[in-house]
DNA sequence: GCTTGACTTGGAGTAAGCTTCAGGGTGTAT
DNA sequence: ATACACCCTGAAGCTTACTCCAAGTCAAGC
């Protein structure tokens, strides 16, 4: 499998696969005898992989820590389980304050559909006063 | 309040929060004459403010842009609504995936708990299977 | 054999979001 | 009045995650 077919199928472009490999977010990829990367499915699963903790946010370096000790075997198991706890504690943080955000954007919208946006229109009148005050 | 004490208060460094003014994140906070900025209730909630879409992921100009319209007055009301609403399915798409990146978590916690973590065995086992027909 | 197009590398460039620094002014306590 | 903590600005520097480029190699068709 070419690195083209990869990138199609993966949607991350060539430059990053290449990227990512380089960086050792991803193993290896096989080459063929002149050098050119020929993706096994093994290759393209672990692309598939990434791709899932990527998505969630987790930074690069993390989840290069992450390859780097799958590659290792067995032994860094208890290693590769305290990261996994740890990104997922890092998530549901992150799902909560997204959450967070939404109610607020959700509370706006509404205000918008009923009335005139109260808070903003709060806000700003308060700005525009501290702006007055400033220019006094 | 001083800009240390509004630190304080948001946990936003105080480098952090002149740039943020600077680059219209926050509206222009009052100043002292001496030009030292004196945050007063809605300074500090138009930082309080930001957070919440900020800490949803929320890029910065984006978030600049709302502050913008939202001190435009209501003539732009119809403007922040529909951004609010691709913020907002901006916001549940990350939700989705964040919860895709948790399902493949707990799934491995689950075989950690339980065997050695079978898709990990099996994706190693396949790499390697790959580096040595690579080596060949 | 030669063209064409996809592949290779290393390295430079870019954008977002900070973070630090130089060089200076402010303000309160002793 | 002098020390000392805090504040100011503009500009440079840093990190992450790409993205692009130059110069060259490889493979398939004519």
């Amino acid at each position: 499998m070419t690195i083209k077919e990869v990138s199609e199928k993966t949607g991350v472009s060539i430059d990053n696969l290449r990227y990512y490999e380089k960086i050792g977010l991803i193993p290896a990829v096989p080459r063929k005898p002149s050098g050119i990367r020929d993706y096994d499915e093994a290759a393209l699963s672990w692309v598939k992989f990434v791709l899932y903790f990527k998505k969630g946010g987790m930074s690069l370096e993390t989840i290069r820590r992450y390859v780097e000790l799958a590659l290792q075997g067995e032994e860094t198991k208890q290693e590769r389980k305290s990261l996994l706890l740890a990104a997922k504690a890092d998530l549901t943080k992150k799902m909560e304050e997204i959450q967070e955000s939404l109610d607020v954007i959700n509370y706006k919208l509404d205000n918008y559909d009923q009335k005139c946006g109260p808070i903003t229109a709060e806000m700003v009148a308060a700005w525009k006063a501290g702006q007055t005050t400033k220019g006094d």
